[in-house]
DNA sequence: TCGATATTGGACTGATCAGTCCGAAATAAG
DNA sequence: CTTATTTCGGACTGATCAGTCCAATATCGA
């Protein structure tokens, strides 16, 4: 009986997760996500409610296309130094795309919400959280094996992982030069497996 | 002849340097300026021009009171790994009060407008360049004298250390604890000079 | 004391904000 | 074809935004 809906609610999450990520919270008007999505104020609001709940599920959005893509490596059972290397590689490779200047949304997110919208504030922890506990395994499988040198605990490190990743976002932002990413992932996982310095003294 | 002026210019613009410190650009309303400053919407704009403009004199004062304090011991002719590390321990101890919640204004404004406007990010850009210079003479001279063993070049390491600031300052803002910041700042330093690990292999 | 001049308070503007609401349109079951 | 049901377009609301403007006020030199 009910008339058809016009527009894809996945396709329209999608679009509205790319405005968000483009301009931040604020900055991003329901005028402009209505032109982005392309559907009208009453759909927007009868499908998810509001601006802020609209955050949030674009949030949850980016979250699954983070974890299918430059963060999947890290989430695979038994995942190895190689894996911590191949995510950096993968955030460094988007870093170039002309979408890469964005950065991360969650990052933007918490840095504009962060200490005022709790539920902002939960989701993109949680982003956080996933993240540094895949670190935190890695690290540990490494370690077990050797590859890792670096005697810091598995939480320590991935939380140091996950910083840099956090500065590296920001840059990206920033504008910051490919170079100077690729400068400061390599002094990060140099970190965790050191060369023998100069050896042979003592 | 003229009516004396009813407020001190300086101090004004410090307490509106920490109304956008605490809220970012966007969410500091004129509004919130004025009643944090105590001024009239007239003064305001006869003084300073208008919210855009305040910011950037806001950004200047705030990199005054960066150079003046945290940053200081970069800046001292001859700096050493010491004066580094006093860095980062200036940064957590800032960290630790109650205002070292908001962060770093610079690194605030420029997720939020770095993108967007040209001014804030030239500004904010000018203050990175200053202190990853600073890191970069300092672990040169460290580098020279032995203390750090890291071989990588000092403009290479200067921006791997401020990229660990940059994601400190987001992690403050994010309400991470004391101790989730330390253990990013000893994994850092000690990526600087790691200890020779297991040794006497080879 | 007095007048020239700068400061100040606050009313005002037009734009934009998020969000509400309702009539019109479209659809699918009967 | 009719009708129940949902979606959709867009007008509307009240709040808030940054910024303008001017009359009232206060001060200092003369």
């Amino acid at each position: 009986m009910p008339r058809t809906r016009e527009f894809d609610r996945a396709a329209v999450l999608d679009k509205a997760m790319h405005a968000f990520w483009e301009g931040g919270y604020r900055a991003t008007s329901l005028d402009h996500l209505l032109a982005a999505t392309g559907l009208s104020k009453s759909s927007l609001y009868d499908t998810f409610g509001g601006k802020q709940a609209l955050l949030l599920e674009c949030l949850d959005a980016y979250a699954r296309q983070l974890f299918a893509g430059p963060i999947e490596p890290l989430l695979r059972a038994g995942a190895t130094f190689d894996d911590i290397r191949e995510v950096f590689t993968r955030i460094l490779a988007h870093a170039a795309t002309p979408a890469g200047r964005r950065g991360c949304l969650a990052n933007t997110c918490m840095g504009e919400l962060g200490g005022s919208d709790a539920a902002v504030s939960a989701a993109t922890g949680a982003i956080v959280e996933r993240i540094e506990s895949g670190f935190a395994a890695a690290v540990a499988t490494a370690q077990a094996r050797g590859e890792i040198t670096n005697p810091e605990s598995p939480a320590v490190l991935a939380r140091f992982l996950f910083n840099t990743l956090s500065g590296l976002n920001l840059a990206a932002r920033a504008g910051a030069s490919h170079d100077r990413l690729q400068d400061i992932v390599r002094v990060t996982l140099d970190a965790l497996a050191p060369a023998p310095a100069v050896a042979h003294t003592e």
